[in-house]
DNA sequence: GCCAACGTTGGC
DNA sequence: GCCAACGTTGGC
C-alpha cells in the first residue's frame, strides 16, 4: 500500500465536495508524471492527503484538509476529448483519429482514477505548519516550486500527520 | 498581482 | 538533440 499526497485548488473541488459527492473522478490532471502515478503506480485502497494549493483567503490557508483513498482501477479521461471542458487536449483527439485511421490500438493519453471520501480533518494542517515541522522538511510539497500535483509521500509523514489530526 | 520554477512546444 | 519561447502553477 502506498500514500500520496493529492493537489486541488479550493475553490475548485474542495475536501467537502468530495465529502459531499462521496467519489469524485480525478479529471483533468495534464501532466505526464501525475498521469503516471495515477496510471502505474496507484492501487485501490491507497490513501491520499488532500491538499488545497493556491488559496487567496486567509481563512482556509494552504495545507492538508483531509484524507481520500484510491477507489478505482485506472481508466481513461474522459474530459481530455470533450471540446467544452476546461482540459480539453486536441493532440489527444488527433492520436485517437490517428490511430482510428491506421486501424492500429488507440492508447489513451490521459487516465485517472476515482477517488473516495475518507475523513475532513478538524483543522487543516497547513504548509506552513509541514514547513515548520523538521521532521516534515523532506516532503516534496514544501520543497520550492514543487509544481506537481500528486506526489508520493513516505509513509511516515502520512502517518505522522493524520495522527496529529486525530 | 507578481514572479520564480518548471513542463512543454517548436524552430533549428 | 538543444534551447529559447511560452504557458501554467502556486506561494507570497
Amino acid at each position: 500500500m502506498k500514500f500520496w499526497l493529492i493537489k486541488s485548488e479550493g475553490d475548485c473541488y474542495s475536501i467537502d465536495d468530495l465529502q459531499r459527492d462521496g467519489k469524485t473522478p480525478w479529471a483533468g490532471v495534464r501532466n505526464f508524471q501525475a498521469r503516471n502515478f495515477m496510471r502505474d503506480h496507484m492501487k485501490i485502497g491507497d490513501l491520499a492527503l488532500f491538499y488545497h494549493s493556491s488559496s487567496t483567503d486567509k481563512k482556509n490557508p494552504n495545507g492538508v484538509y483531509g484524507v481520500a483513498k484510491v477507489s478505482s482501477l485506472p481508466y481513461p479521461d474522459a474530459t481530455a476529448h470533450e471540446p467544452k471542458d476546461e482540459h480539453f487536449d486536441p493532440t489527444s483527439v488527433s492520436k485517437k483519429k490517428l490511430a482510428e485511421k491506421s486501424n492500429t490500438e488507440y492508447i489513451p493519453t490521459w487516465m485517472l482514477v476515482d477517488f473516495s471520501f475518507v475523513k475532513k480533518f478538524e483543522t487543516p494542517f497547513t504548509l506552513s505548519e509541514i514547513k515548520l515541522d523538521p521532521k516534515l522538511k523532506n516532503m516534496m510539497v514544501c520543497q520550492k516550486g514543487s509544481r506537481l500535483s500528486i506526489q508520493p509521500v513516505l509513509e511516515k509523514d502520512f502517518n505522522y500527520i493524520v495522527t496529529k489530526r486525530q
